[in-house]
DNA sequence: CGATTTCTTGATTCTAATCAAAAACAGTGG
DNA sequence: CCACTGTTTTTGATTAGAATCAAGAAATCG
């Protein structure tokens, strides 16, 4: 197989550096993950829900989420992803679909068969606990979306869901493209796109934030993380990674 | 260590021979995780939420749930937990604990070391790609309860949270005891204990249920799924089991 | 049986949904 | 650069759903 991007431009392997050292062979294995970039228009299905799937994305540049259609037409978005993420980790294992997949910008996705995890799984057990750290870290992340759907009003929520992306996205800078309209916002938050629009300004107003043609402007973050009730150690919380930092003991 | 339980008699062992046929090691080396099991109250909390945690537990008996409490002393519940399943599966690879635990009824669970599944991810590639599906799974209840929470209303979110008590307790009988007050059911559909109050007689009168004493009698299971939206494929949609079929190659 | 918790019901208030229409903006082709 | 089109955002008016407050009824526990 022909390797069209070089494994040092690996998203998914920075990621994976972000939490730990990787070794040669790691690397590698990770890499190959992301080889075969498909380019998809924004706002195109890369999956359909209910849909027979054997195959992750790894996303390799632009936005994307997953959204899932109820009956009557009602959407809920359950995730961005950001670049270095894998798409659909949780429905491995699963022959189908539980959610549609969809870019939110121009991306570039890499597809692979839900069967290489399996393999990486056989060959590195050190890689098996990063994953197995991941999907734990994203269930951590839908705790906090139930948690902020469930309890907060649509400050608060919005509050707060700034302060995840501006975290997400690691800016030092306080100012940063979303690339949402209002109407997915809403489903992002489960509340209607005009009092997305309605929230946004009263954010404006009191002098949290500014928001322009979907660029977002922090003017007061500390104020933005007490409204929203942000819990701080929820993305720092880190790993406990000392059995993580021996080297792997077994082949690969 | 002295095994107080049977392995025969283990509920995880069970639970996982459920999903899959398991060989003598593999249900040791599940089994060893039940051993040491101790009483809770109803009410007693197992874990507090920020603390350092290096255990799970798996409940033998009874029902449990996380919560997570808000500044303002709001809670949310995040899951309900029934004999079998390990409670903070989750928090594998965080050493401090996301939610909190907390029995619901008198129950009976036996603490283990987080690093017992590290030896089992090593001993057993088979458990592994069990435990990932474990968790993908459970990151499906999740999603559906975001999705319950953001998009539906009271009475829908109470049908929908009745029907799939109702698919987990595997009743063939529409008839189950439900240990939670209203206030608990409140803090897990994300309403007011009052608004359950009248959200059950809401059920009541359509003729959908009957509930007195924690008991809950579903008159009209179709009713229910149809007013609930309750997606039958979620817990049914069941996994891939191709690559598990085979018995395991490495040791153990 | 009394004490405490849980459930029910009513009245009121508040938040957000819905409906509708105008304003701002982005993209297109001339 | 501008006029045209479609989309997105803003604003207002009204309605609906659920929270809150409060008090009485029912159930549970010791």
């Amino acid at each position: 197989m022909e390797s069209v991007i070089s494994d040092a431009d690996s998203c998914i392997v920075h990621q994976f550096e972000k939490m730990v050292e990787l070794s040669e062979s790691e690397i590698n294995l990770l890499a190959a993950l992301e080889r075969d970039a498909r380019k998809f228009d924004s706002g195109e299905r890369l999956a359909f829900a209910g849909e027979y799937s054997d195959r992750f994305y790894t996303l390799r540049s632009g936005w994307a989420c997953a959204i899932k259609t109820m009956a009557d037409g009602q959407r809920q978005i359950l995730d961005i992803f950001l670049p270095g993420q894998i798409l659909g980790l949780r429905e491995i294992g699963l022959s189908h679909s539980l959610t549609e997949f969809r870019a939110l910008t121009p991306i570039e996705a890499c597809p692979f068969p839900k069967q290489r995890l399996t393999e990486i799984f056989e060959k590195s057990p050190r890689l098996t606990d990063l994953f197995f750290l991941i999907m734990a870290r994203e269930q951590a992340m839908l705790i906090e979306r139930i948690v902020n759907i469930g309890r907060r009003n649509a400050a608060e929520r919005l509050a707060h869901f700034i302060v995840e992306m501006k975290v997400r996205l690691n800016q030092r800078a306080c100012e940063f493209h979303l690339p949402m309209n209002q109407s997915v916002i809403g489903d992002t938050l489960g509340i209607s796109s005009v009092h997305v629009s309605r929230t946004f300004k009263h954010l404006r107003d009191l002098g949290l934030i500014d928001n322009k043609n979907g660029q977002i402007e922090i003017n007061n973050l500390e104020g933005l993380i007490d409204l929203s009730g942000f819990d701080r150690t929820y993305l720092e919380t880190y790993p406990d990674w000392t059995r993580l930092t021996k080297p792997s003991k077994r082949g690969y």
